[in-house]
DNA sequence: AACCTGACGAAGA
DNA sequence: TTCTTCGCCAGGT
């Protein structure tokens, strides 16, 4: 597992209950700003792993992305995230993670190299 | 080592 | 608005 990845498992799994986030957005606050794609490479794989909470992670403008038998609609509504068919609104919703606790997790990642 | 595959995303047609 | 194309990069053939 690589720096990237690992900065990558511990923004997710810092996303707080009742907020989301993107896949291109994780992977520019991870440094890998067009990386989208290995976002979800690392869902599929450490969500298990890490217990990882995979559902509070959506596509651009709030979109569910993920394949309807999953269930990630029902589990964010349970969480009182709202919908417009499959969207959120990111500016009610959308998680925003505070300068400090960016530092920690990049203090993580260098740390344990 | 070469090639393929994504629970992605921005840009262009 | 919907469809293609292409960049992205870790893992698995």
């Amino acid at each position: 597992m690589n720096a990237f990845t690992k900065h990558l498992v511990l923004l997710i799994a810092s996303i707080p209950e009742g907020k989301v986030i993107t896949y291109g957005r994780l992977a520019e606050l991870a440094n890998h700003k067009g990386a989208a794609r290995q976002v979800s490479w690392t869902l599929r794989t450490q969500t298990e792993k890490y217990q990882l909470p995979w559902h509070r992670v959506l596509g651009a403008n709030g979109k569910i992305t993920t394949p309807e038998q999953y269930g990630q609609k029902a589990l964010l509504l349970d969480e009182g995230v709202e919908f417009m068919g499959d969207k959120t609104d990111l500016k009610i919703f959308g998680w925003q993670p505070d300068y400090g606790l960016l530092m920690h997790i990049e203090n993580q990642v260098k740390k344990e190299n």
